[in-house]
RNA sequence: GGACCGGUGGCGGAAUAGGCAGACGCAGAGGACUUAAAAUCCUCUGUCCGCGAGGACGUGUGGGUUCGAGUCCCACCCGGUCCA
């Protein structure tokens, strides 16, 4: 190895990488302009959070991105392909606290070194571009969003019990509350619920439209899980009455088709009227439930483990479709939070329901009849579709239950001996709920999982809520003039993690925009998620009126840029973000629609999910394990184009896998052997090629085009190092024939170079140079194949009998059915498994195979 | 409990649209070069039977459809993710 450095030829990454990175960065290959006359395409990779060193979970992120993004500039495309800092958050605080560092001056370090980083990777960053959330010419703009929300109705202030994490100290929005044990989803500790006044925006009122995936060609999988996350139900509320006051009783059930059955109903034990509807003789047993039951989680009282229990209110409901008197219970499974905080109990129709009915012995009411039902009692709940019974006039009509219209197929029908023309008109659930809208008792009605998004957070280091409580105003936005809110540099930390902005007089105490009179500010600050839901628009100027007072009419970015731009064309990211930053970035472009800021519906058209690389092990990787991949080493060893090579061959990108350290040396081989075949001495061959050795040089360089090309339009980057593989090692091989003679082993030399340029960016480049060119190789045209040339002129092909393999013969490419199987049939080996049977079928598949059947 | 994704050699992974399973690599074995080693190059490398030609088996398990199934259908097992 040492001997070899003194050779100048020899491929020394070392040398070659720093190198093309400075005169890159030098001759601005890599900005991004605006230019009318080529056709555009952003291409955006999720930016990092600046913890401190760039991983090799950043580097399988962005490093096929950033290919895919060179590959479409070779291709002709305009390309934006910006990076930055989602640079607030919670760590940076934390780190503040055990170190004695400012956050400020943790997170700058740590940006200028991972800057640092991403320059090594070779990536084609334009870092004019560069923002970072935690700047205030950068948060000044997430403020002036709050403002824009707040004054569009979009954002408001709310006391209700909240997910709190106890350790970080701060408020979480539902989606960071993780898995069955409800736990906070930077640290795992366990979440608490807090009431507190809150800030919120109303994310709720595009839920309809945040179902609507038509404009996006995302995968599968992330519409599923927002699909899910929002969790869109149809029913009815239906207004049950006290027995005595005639208090409301709203409740929402998918259901309506089996009102009949409920026999009673419950409440959650936070119910507000609850104190006035429970009797006297009731009164010591349910407080005595309700004290226990607050001492329990959420997540405690839903599970399905758990048995039901329960406390009788002593009042009663009347049941508005029958008018039957039906007992008010009080019970833990039903929470405050979620609907009306009462619901209808159909024991017949429901698990839990039937669970709660066995257990305090209440009336258990058929209103579907199951199949085969012998008109006896239930063993369990009934849960299918079928005919309502005990139901006054509906009696006989067809409830599909859980299915709906679409789901209904003859097939389905007949399996529950139902008829299949069901329709909106006669379906049970639709014809009860027109009814119910008639007798003026209800309403249909749609629910929705999906909570307002809750953006305080009580930490400091994060983008202050612009907002200003005044004794004799209220609630008052700071005026857009005034932003942005600066963070005070000048806070102390306390180990408890409370913000320091509660205790600094000089960020708090301020005095009302309307009225002059002395109030306090917001000390809270915006969940991190707010500064990255609108960051693809940052990227259109980074320096967009950074010096200039803001006023509401202002447009957020440069819309010269945006015109041109936006919106994103291919987003590139992990899966984990589907249900909070996916979901919120495109509330924002709505929302930012609506206000007349842009003219699309959706903010990124294509995503790509990458998965995950894994320690050596196999396990994730992590600091506490000890089997962390640091990428700086890799690349010290062989170079980032051997890194970047490794991690595009290694995995199928959207699955991730595990790291090895022995397989980065294949890649590091191959680099050194494409190496030896564009800079390499040829042989000493004289004459001239023959006519086969020209055509088959031609066959397999357009070929390798049309591969690789194929490969990155899907992703495929594995398989299109494969690709690159192959085609070197045929030109390795043809290397020492009379090819290297004609003049189209330059071409087809170079051909490989053109390829390599996206995923292998700086010995490209080097080699290309050391072919006499001048120019970057990366401001060249992509290749083109020409299918013809890419043709195979001899096939082989595969003879069966019987399925089985026998045979196998060269033919032209275009042999006819009736030669192939005459060719086939002559052979020997076929007729060794054909003598003496009666061939009853001949199968030719152009260009495979032929199959005889005999028996 | 439900929904979705996945299960292919010792390992990572290939396999348009149902047509030669294991491309391309890693690791391993043997050989060449070398005083020697490393590096490099060449050959072999799914399992079993056979001296060999060859044959049988083989994509989580069991069935099915088909001339033909890793690929389609049904049931099940295992792993992962999400929702209860």
């Amino acid at each position: 190895m040492v001997w070899r450095c003194f050779m100048t030829d020899a491929y020394n990454p070392q040398v070659v990488e720093p190198k093309w990175q400075k005169q890159w960065a030098e001759t601005g290959l890599y900005r991004s302009v605006v230019d009318p006359s080529k056709e555009k395409y952003y291409a955006l990779t999720m930016f990092p959070y600046p913890s401190g060193d760039l991983h090799m979970g950043h580097w399988y992120a962005m490093v096929p991105s950033d290919v895919r993004a060179r590959w479409m500039r070779m291709r002709g495309r305009n390309v934006l392909f910006p990076m930055g800092f989602d640079a607030f958050g919670l760590p940076a605080e934390n780190a503040a606290i055990k170190h004695n560092l400012h956050p400020l001056n943790w997170t700058y370090a740590n940006m200028e070194r991972m800057r640092g980083q991403l320059r090594s990777m070779g990536t084609m960053f334009d870092w004019e571009r560069e923002i970072a959330s935690c700047d205030p010419s950068y948060y000044k703009w997430t403020q002036w969003f709050f403002l824009k929300l707040y004054h569009a109705g979009l954002a408001y202030k709310k006391e209700s019990p909240v997910d709190f994490c106890p350790n970080c100290n701060t408020t979480l929005a539902r989606e960071q509350v993780w898995g069955d044990d409800r736990v906070c989803e930077r640290c795992g500790t366990p979440v608490i619920k807090k009431n507190l006044n809150q800030w919120f925006f109303k994310i709720t009122a595009y839920a309809d439209e945040l179902l609507d995936f038509s404009k996006l060609e995302w995968p599968e999988r992330v519409k599923t899980l927002q699909r899910n996350w929002i969790g869109r139900s149809e029913g009815a509320e239906v207004v049950f009455k006290t027995e005595i006051g005639g208090h409301e009783l709203p409740v929402f059930t998918t259901r309506p088709d089996t009102l009949w059955g409920a026999t009673f109903m419950v409440m959650a034990p936070e119910h507000p009227l609850v104190d006035e509807l429970v009797s006297d003789e009731q009164r010591a047993a349910v407080e005595a439930y309700i004290a226990a039951a607050t001492r329990q989680t959420d997540i405690e009282r839903m599970s399905t483990e758990k048995e039901k229990t329960g406390v009788f209110t002593g009042a009663y409901a009347i049941n508005p479709v029958n008018k039957a008197r039906i007992p008010i219970w009080i019970a833990d499974y039903v929470l405050m939070g979620y609907g009306t905080g009462a619901i209808m109990a159909v024991p017949s129709g429901d698990e839990r329901d039937f669970a709660f009915a066995k257990k305090y012995n209440l009336p258990i009411t058929v209103v579907i009849e199951p199949p085969d039902w012998d008109g006896g009692e239930l063993e369990a709940a009934y849960t299918g579709p079928g005919r309502m019974v005990n139901s006054g006039q509906f009696d006989g009509t067809v409830s599909l239950a859980k299915y709906s219209l679409d789901e209904w197929t003859p097939e389905v029908a007949a399996e529950y001996g139902l008829p299949a023309d069901i329709t909106a008109e006669n379906e049970g659930r639709r014809v009860v709920t027109r009814w119910l809208e008639e007798q003026g008792i209800g309403k249909a009605a749609v629910t929705y999982r999906l909570h307002d998004w809750l953006i305080s957070r009580q930490r400091y280091w994060g983008a202050p809520i612009p907002m200003i409580t005044c004794l004799e105003c209220g609630i008052v936005p700071v005026p857009a003039e005034e932003l942005p809110v600066t963070l005070p540099e000048d806070v102390e930390f306390l180990p408890t993690g409370e913000s320091p902005l509660k205790f600094h007089d000089g960020f708090r105490k301020t005095t009302c925009p309307k009225c002059g009179a002395p109030a306090e500010r917001e000390t809270d600050t915006m969940d991190t998620f707010m500064c990255s839901s609108w960051y693809q628009y940052a990227f259109m100027d980074a320096h967009w009126k950074e010096n200039d007072t803001l006023s509401l009419d202002d447009m957020p970015f440069n819309p010269d840029e945006g015109k041109y731009w936006l919106p994103v064309d291919q987003y590139t990211g992990g899966v984990e973000h589907a249900t909070m930053h996916l979901l919120y970035t495109r509330f924002f472009t709505k929302a930012m629609r609506d206000m007349g800021i842009v003219d699309f519906d959706e903010p990124m058209v294509r995503l790509f999910n990458q998965g995950i690389i894994l320690a050596e092990d196999g396990k994730r990787m992590s600091k506490s394990r000890g089997n962390v991949v640091n990428p700086d080493e890799f690349v010290k060893l062989y170079g980032a184009d051997t890194v970047r090579g490794y991690l595009m061959f290694g995995f199928r990108w959207e699955q991730g896998g595990p790291w090895s350290s022995t397989g980065i040396l294949g890649i590091q081989r191959f680099l050194e052997k494409v190496w030896d075949t564009v800079t390499g001495e040829t042989a000493d061959v004289t004459g001239e090629p023959s006519k086969k050795q020209w055509r088959e040089l031609k066959r397999k360089q357009h070929q390798a085009i049309e591969r690789v090309t194929r490969d990155l339009s899907d992703f495929s980057f594995n398989t299109m190092v494969a690709g690159l593989m192959e085609y070197n090692n045929y030109l390795q091989k043809a290397k020492t024939t009379a090819l290297v003679n004609s003049p189209d082993w330059t071409e087809a030399i170079e051909t490989l170079v053109l390829l390599m340029a996206p995923g292998f960016p700086h010995i490209a480049e080097e080699m290309w140079h050391r072919l006499g060119h001048t120019e970057s190789v990366h401001l060249q045209t992509w290749p083109q194949w020409d299918a013809e040339l890419a043709k195979e002129d001899e096939i082989t092909i595969v003879v069966q009998v019987n399925g089985k393999v026998r045979e196998r013969f060269n033919a032209p490419a275009d042999v006819d059915s009736e030669t192939a199987i005459a060719t086939a049939k002559a052979l020997p080996g076929v007729q060794k498994y054909t003598e003496g049977k009666n061939i009853i079928k001949e199968i030719y598949v152009p260009g495979k195979l032929v199959n005889i059947v005999a028996k």
